[in-house]
DNA sequence: ATAGTCAGTGGGACAAAGTGGCAGAATGTG
DNA sequence: CACATTCTGCCACTTTGTCCCACTGACTAT
């Protein structure tokens, strides 16, 4: 399980630093892609490809579907770590993420998210007044 | 498994570079036709020929597969990597996808497409809302 | 307290990818 | 048949990306 909140920069060549106590759990290469309110979601191997198992039973000539391949696959990217824990950022995913120096690396139990710093205090602080009234719904509506 | 999005330009002469990470994995020829909503579709010439298959199952004599035949076939070039990695684009296949300079080219598992600039960002910005809806379904429903 | 280890950071060197241009072949035309 | 134009393959330059090494600072263990 990963968990826990961790700021670092991406460098002036786009390398990030990937937390060392993530590193074993996410294994050698994992896929980065673009996650819901703009942050990047980091998948290890394994329950990625779970998920595109699932995804390929599905028909290509149906256009949600067709769509939904597109954004998802075209925001992935598979990373591995170089000699001292980094990944690179590939340009479209920072677009998206709107990541520019200060990120903050989150653990999520099994994935992590990347944040721009001020994303991440954005949401942060918009959420933290509503944090128990989540919580109040959360377990009704999902069953 | 093809993913990533990456920006080239088409050269003077009609050539594309196919970026590296797909070229082995495109292999030394492959098919490029028209594909759905003004893209191109690059097929590996395996999965390319079990799509064929899986089409000669259905009936000639249905108007809507007639069409679709034609659309998909008379748009279909064999093409192959010049030594720098770069394939030509035929007119009917420009001028279909709307390709005049600035090209994204996106994996999409077994298949590549390759959009204008424009109209990439066109499709992008007018899906990034629902996306985060259907991905949210879609992972409620692994669990 | 001090030495050793480990996480994080930056930079330099090298390799690969991408780009454009040139030249020879092929094709078409007057 | 000769000339012009397009096309394709090849080459070389530039830029980008990747790998590797060395340094710093913090924490730990003796």
């Amino acid at each position: 399980m990963m968990i826990g909140e961790y700021h670092h920069n991406i460098d002036e060549k786009g390398r990030l630093i990937i937390p060392s106590k993530f590193r074993m759990e996410l294994g050698e290469k994992f896929i980065v892609t673009r996650g819901m309110e703009k942050c990047l979601f980091v998948y290890p191997m394994k329950d990625w490809n779970n998920m595109i198992n699932e995804l390929n039973k599905l028909s290509f000539t149906k256009k949600d579907y067709r769509t939904f391949m597109r954004m998802l696959l075209s925001g992935a990217t598979e990373c591995e770590l170089d000699k001292s824990g980094r990944i690179n950022i590939t340009n479209p995913l920072k677009n998206y993420a709107e990541l520019d120096k200060e990120c903050v690396i989150i653990g999520v139990n099994d994935r992590l998210e990347i944040w721009s710093e001020d994303g991440f205090e954005n949401f942060f602080n918009s959420n933290i007044d509503n944090f128990s009234d989540i919580a109040e719904n959360l377990f009704e509506t999902s069953c």
